[in-house]
DNA sequence: TTGTATGCGTTATCAC
DNA sequence: GTGATAACGCATACAA
């Protein structure tokens, strides 16, 4: 109700002019101390707020940065924001979410929205089936730094923090191997995303890397869910030479695979070894905890975020980064032959 | 790198004034059809965006909306936040957010921050400790309509939007009865939380309402976690008359009670019922699926969300609502003896 | 050290 | 139907 004391309000109150109260209250050099003590009293006593709307437009800088993602409840994406939260709220910036529910159109829209909205950067996750890269143009047009984490697209300006997906596969693989499995299945989701395709290629090397060889038989593709992984693992134990281990680039997956596996009578790990991909909290609080590739999301957050503010204070050198995190193998019992105690 | 166009660009294009501009650009109906649509083709062809900022100076609207919480990355509050962004972004609304981190001082810093940003609403829950509700008043002062969910606090003023927890508690032991037991237990968190102080009542409530009784040995404190979980069950089962069931307020407790039942050998649930509460992900994931009580945080966001709304829009009338949502008991293998096919 | 004037991009209130 | 002008709240270049 009561009306926003402004800068005149304590301007009027003191007798001084309002470009006075601006400066004492932004620690101007060129202001005695008299005055800026005394304003800094009246603007407590009048209960002064500054009105950062004002000072977004007088400025050009909105001090809001746009994170847009597919979906913000899933653990991986809401892992993220909170780094990205925790890195730049200390720094003065708020956070506004975004969700574009794989859509490229909605991801225009919102992207669109956000430049409006004078956000002074934008780090996201494109959607799944985004082809048409206009939108992320407009961005960088702009000179709003643009920042893309875990799926990104590869353009000239666009900085990136995503995972080292490949070297994750890798890993997981040679260690399938290192367990004494030589028949290695792998379930991958869309390998026209780059990080599925990199997971599936680290699974590749790998195999070819041992001498196990790469089987094409072995390859599934399914979507990131429950009953997929079960359906795809019957699909797999019902080939003349099944399989022994699978990597599954997705965690939900790679649980249907071992419920379906347990059904049949399987033992996990002595029969079978399965390592998915993500980490999702599930996988540990299972009976059979499950190995997992960790993606470590909120470091994820934090570095776009930091990547962010270096490009807003270096507006002279355009250094558009690419920054590739290290994956961390969760070894649990559902892989661990070598060590019962997990 | 380009200047943004602004509506003068447009208006010095076209020999007009940018007062024309802006009317022809929001429809107002005493503009001629000519220059409406003159305006419209140059504004597409000069790529002009409009400037929410200064929209928002001007009309003292940012269209933004602050949602805080304790902490994003928590299956609970991250559903929350999908429920409100679907509802408010088709109105126009971004959103955004802050973590408390369980901090009453941080809570009130980023409200202050958020009035400071000028948003139009403010959705939150409060922090575990929170006694000062002075930066609510705070808000309320300002007229920014306030809205909590799960977690509030009674103010005047302050709407709210929250789950039954009583019904839910009540609902949850009268099943375990149901099933045949008569020595629940129940594992509570912090009952100085309005939520878990609810939970808590309500089981009591089912029991005497029973010809069972409340028993205040069977009732144990502990924290949300796994561990806390195992070490209270295994004081339970160390009672000269263990209980042989449990309605946890926490599912990562019940989660640790299971393992610790399992582990002395109790048949679940043949020889001992669990329920737990919150409905996370991993409890219907579990080879033994937990019953838990489903809090529906979507429909908590969404519903905060519309409470706002209907704030917004009328300001003349200041109806502070307090909705309260159904819990929706989910029975799984955890507790059902009656249908095994679970 | 302080005051004056101006602009950030829009919309609203006057006039014409 | 259109133009001129003020205002939202703040910060700054320029004067004094």
């Amino acid at each position: 109700m009561s009306k926003k004391t402004t800068i005149y309000d304590i301007a009027k109150a003191l007798n001084i002019t309002a470009a006075t109260v601006s400066r004492a209250l932004n620690d101007n050099p060129r202001i005695s101390s008299d005055t800026k003590k005394l304003v800094l009293e009246t603007a407590k006593k009048l209960n002064y707020k500054q009105n950062r709307l004002a000072l977004a437009l007088k400025s050009g800088k909105s001090k809001n940065v746009g994170v847009v993602l597919p979906i913000i409840n899933r653990n991986f994406f809401s892992n993220v924001i909170r780094g990205v939260e925790e890195e730049l709220n200390p720094m003065g910036y708020n956070v506004i979410i975004c969700q574009t529910h794989d859509d490229e159109k909605k991801e225009a829209d919102v992207i669109q929205n956000l430049l409006n909205a004078q956000v002074d950067g934008i780090i996201m996750s494109i959607a799944r089936h985004t082809k048409n890269t206009g939108h992320f143009e407009q961005v960088l047009k702009k000179n709003v730094p643009l920042i893309f984490f875990d799926r990104k697209v590869d353009i000239k300006g666009a900085s990136s923090v995503t995972l080292d997906d490949y070297r994750g596969a890798y890993e997981a693989t040679q260690h399938l191997i290192d367990q004494g499995c030589a028949k290695i299945a792998h379930f991958t989701v869309d390998r026209s995303l780059e990080i599925y395709k990199n997971r599936f290629e680290g699974y590749k090397q790998a195999l070819l890397d041992s001498d196990i060889g790469f089987n094409e038989k072995y390859l599934l593709g399914l979507e990131s869910k429950i009953e997929a992984g079960k359906e795809a693992a019957k699909k797999l134990m019902e080939l003349a030479d099944p399989p022994n281990a699978l990597f599954s680039a997705s965690d939900l997956a790679a649980l249907g695979a071992i419920q379906y596996l347990k059904e049949i009578g399987l033992c996990i790990p002595e029969d079978f070894c399965v390592v998915g991909f993500s980490n999702e909290p599930f996988t540990q609080f299972m009976e059979l905890p499950i190995s997992s590739v960790d993606q470590s999301p909120m470091l994820m957050g934090r570095t776009a975020a930091k990547v962010f503010l270096e490009q807003i204070d270096s507006d002279t050198v355009k250094t558009k980064k690419r920054i590739v995190l290290a994956p961390s193998l969760k070894i649990r019992k559902s892989s661990s032959r070598s060590n019962p105690t997990l």
